[in-house]
DNA sequence: GATCCGCCGGACAACGTTGTCTGTGGCCGA
DNA sequence: TCGGCCACAGACAACGTTGTCCGGCGGATC
């Protein structure tokens, strides 16, 4: 296809491969005429080689673009690090898991640590390849948010020195340190927020029943709504949907529930689609200055709004960043027992959540 | 130095290390009392191996959670594939490089290869660092979103066996495969669509303006008005303002040109940050119905907003999937001349673009 | 029953690197 | 001047895996 240049330099390798290959310390210490060993010396940076030796060597080394295979020498050195972390998220796309990813990452990165990430989109089989795929190439940790509901197959990983540390969802059973967000007392406490602003049929709009997170969520709802059963608020079933997996259909969900006979005065929406999707319906039905909401999650441009969206923001980058830290602690040698890890939300009062009841 | 464990499990090492190490093939075939070559070759797959003692095999196997060391298996095989890919962009945790990033992901999960991502924050050094750690790891291929401007270090890389292409940004001088947007093109698209609409004073509200795509978006913005010249339109240097960077900045710049004498009437802004900026400027002055804006990249939540935001989307999926495809055929031995890929942006009308001049 | 062929398992070397050990040369002190 | 010691280079083996080669065994055919 491609014909020899017959000009200047790479002319001898007259072979119609696409590359020739990386050049190895062999061929450097022949160019430098030094030995194999004392390339190796110069490249780790022993100090009794002999300075203009190592100068040579370094010449030799930029001539021929030398760069040492790192998984050779892992092998042959006894610790056998990679010097590289696997990350498995729900989505790198979606930005809770892109705020996690960045943290890990600027953790990882000033320890001269590398991050290879995968998306797991719920899937359990997925996430039992990709952990496969990932010891394999012998990564010294392991981030995981989990799809499966079972993680007792990482046990056998763990003796074997891959450190695992879970984030957002606790394995089951608790096989490793997990990294959480708080929930229940978050959902608890952004209702109880609604209920301090005179509201009293707070509807709750939430995700599939099937996933903890949404489980605890639910379950901090009906605590705030069960505390302040003596000042009147009402645990209505008719004012609570879950199921709910995209905007569109939370958006449906609030344009029904506000039609309704008793609709609701304050809405606690349990995740971010589910936010955006009752915000979008209040906005399109004019009530959005007259119907409050507390979001859990931050949503994009909700300062920009009008009103402004109240949430409980997860800390993702904290999240992250512990996780990141206490993955690197168990790498080190830490041998404490694992534990799960709360990192709390934070209340954003920006104007949603603090409309007063009617 | 250790013994063989007696009993049947690994109950016998009652060692205090951490963790034992991880099983080899030597183990292995101990284990199932066959040669390291026939596990090799149960691993493998090949299919030359009895039946009988492939399960023998694969029970050792389990019963070890034995793993095959990929990395060893990559020095020892000819081609020396690691089936791990390099991605740097400006910042994982960024809408448009999470994108980029799945896309990526998707493309290269299909053929069991993994993706080592990175951030570069804009940082030229970052960038040399990033691509040395990642050769370092010996990635098959690398698609960069470049932060630097000279990149013919890249060459000696290429020459090596590493696949390179680019997105965003074109490398200089050209030395591999790129897949950029249209921003010249589809900037002037957008402002011409708010030309039809009737508009004459259009301010554009711009990035850095050392940025090649910053550049670009504003070149585009000039041809727009230029050839509408003949209409009316004013080439006024007071209504460009660049360097915008924040949302903070943004707002205020556009608070300050629409509180001027000769106030423009439609606004084009040529990232993100700097429309949400324009947009909360223009809600808290109420003029969102009044002035109207053109958007480069999408936002969130644009079509939530009111009046919804009309944009220039870009693509990122399409270029991330794009910028794998020619990387993965370049790492198939395509030895096709490099050459930029221009993917369009598409204009999406949801209000704010179609507001006519008063 | 003998020969030949084919099929499968095992020994060996090598991938690129580094730890260990040995060997050599130079320098300093007595 | 000589001995000893230290500083540094080089040979060798090994990390975990696989390609190559060879040898042995079983079955089939005459």
């Amino acid at each position: 296809m491609r014909t020899v240049p017959d000009s200047e330099t790479p002319a001898a390798d007259g072979k119609r491969g696409p590359a020739r290959e990386r050049p190895t310390m062999k061929e450097v210490a022949a160019l430098a005429g030094v030995s194999l060993k004392t390339v190796s010396r110069v490249v780790n940076e022993v100090p009794t080689v002999d300075p203009a030796l190592v100068t040579k060597v370094r010449a030799a080394m930029d001539r021929l673009g030398f760069r040492p295979n790192l998984a050779a020498s892992n092998l042959r050195r006894g610790d056998g690090r990679t010097h590289t972390v696997g990350l498995l998220v729900e989505d790198v796309g979606n930005p809770f898991s892109a705020a996690v990813h960045r943290a890990v990452e600027d953790f990882a990165a000033q320890r001269e640590v590398l991050v290879l990430s995968s998306s797991l989109d719920e899937d359990p089989e997925r996430e039992r390849r990709m952990v496969r795929a990932l010891v394999d190439r012998r990564v010294d940790g392991l981030i995981i948010v989990p799809a499966s509901s079972d993680h007792r197959y990482l046990v056998a990983e763990q003796e074997a020195g891959t450190a695992v540390v879970f984030v957002d969802r606790l394995p089951t059973p608790l096989v490793g340190d997990a990294v959480v967000t708080d929930n229940r007392e978050a959902s608890a406490q952004g209702v109880r927020h609604l209920i301090s602003a005179g509201h009293r049929r707070i509807a709750y709009l939430g995700d599939t029943e099937s996933l903890p997170t949404a489980r605890d969520r639910y379950a901090g709802y009906r605590d705030a709504i069960r505390e302040a059963a003596a000042r009147g608020c009402v645990a209505d079933p008719g004012l609570v949907v879950q199921g709910l997996r995209t905007v569109e259909a939370a958006d449906a969900a609030v344009s029904e529930l506000l039609s309704g006979p008793d609709a609701p005065t304050a809405l606690f929406t349990s995740q971010n689609l589910v936010t955006i999707g009752a915000v979008q319906a209040l906005h399109r039905t004019g009530s959005q200055h007259r119907v409050a909401v507390v979001g859990f999650d931050d949503i994009p441009m909700a300062q920009v709004l009008d009103p402004g969206v109240t949430v409980l923001a997860q800390q993702a980058s904290e999240i992250g960043r512990l996780a990141a830290q206490l993955l690197f602690a168990r790498m080190a040698g830490d041998t404490a027992p694992a534990r799960a890890h709360v990192v709390p939300s934070r209340l954003i009062q920006r104007g949603s959540g603090e409309i007063p009841a009617a």
